[in-house]
DNA sequence: AGCACA
């Protein structure tokens, strides 16, 4: 089944995780993978057996998430291709800027609240047009954000491949002996004062898109599956 | 497979 039954949204559910990786970590590594396509606003990931091996990676938004459910749909993250799609329901961080969150506990009351005096009225007058759409009773989004607001954006394809997710222990070398084996290589820089990230460089974006599709998550320890993107120019 | 927000 393909699942295109789920509505657009902001934030994508993830599921075929690998339950064995420990939550911060499964966390972090999402949060690296997943910003090649936009800002993250949250992840979230619970062990709870019926919630292992999954999780929610919220996006600012909404065209951030549809190119993450496209383009990382099945890649392999932690040995297990992943599933993507878009989340049923809003998540809360999203409802807490919206203005439209309402703690979960006072959340049911509140339904049950509203479905009781819905009968009532219907009971009273039995055509009312009970459609309460709860209309921006605070006004619209105050910082709807026009134009292309492409700061956060993934590069576009060029001859500098950006590296995350390294163990601080990872050498320059260690990545040219990796990337070396590409056509088109260059060379490799870290940067000591942040430590985890690199940058390789390629002679151009054909070269260094061949790497970047070869080398895409590979582990130099079974915890850091390396996350390749475009550098920013 | 499993849709939550500790």
């Amino acid at each position: 089944m393909l699942s295109a039954d789920v509505p657009p949204n902001q934030t994508i559910y993830v599921r075929n995780l690998n339950e064995k990786v420990k939550k911060e970590e499964l966390k972090r590594s999402l949060y690296a993978l997943f910003s090649q396509y936009g800002r993250i606003l949250d992840v979230v990931a619970l062990k709870t057996s019926k919630l292992r091996g999954q999780a929610w990676v919220v996006f600012s938004e909404v065209p951030a998430a549809s190119a993450a459910v496209r383009q990382m749909q099945n890649f392999p993250f932690y040995d297990k291709p992943m599933r993507i799609q878009y989340a049923k329901s809003k998540s809360d961080c999203v409802a807490k800027v919206d203005g439209s969150f309402v703690p979960r506990e006072k959340k049911k009351k509140l339904e049950e609240k509203a479905e009781k005096k819905r009968k009532a009225e219907e009971a009273h007058q039995p055509n009312a047009t009970a459609n309460g759409v709860g209309s921006q009773a605070n006004g619209g989004p105050a910082d709807l954000r026009h134009g292309k607001g492409g700061q956060d954006a993934a590069a576009d394809p060029n001859n500098i491949l950006f590296i995350q997710n390294l163990p601080h222990e990872t050498t320059s070398l260690m990545l040219q002996m990796l990337f070396q084996q590409y056509p088109g290589f260059r060379e490799v820089r870290i940067i000591e004062a942040k430590p985890g990230i690199a940058f390789v460089e390629f002679e151009d974006d054909v070269q260094s898109s061949v790497a970047m599709q070869a080398l895409q998550g590979f582990k130099i320890t079974p915890q850091n599956p390396m996350v390749v993107t475009y550098a920013k120019k």
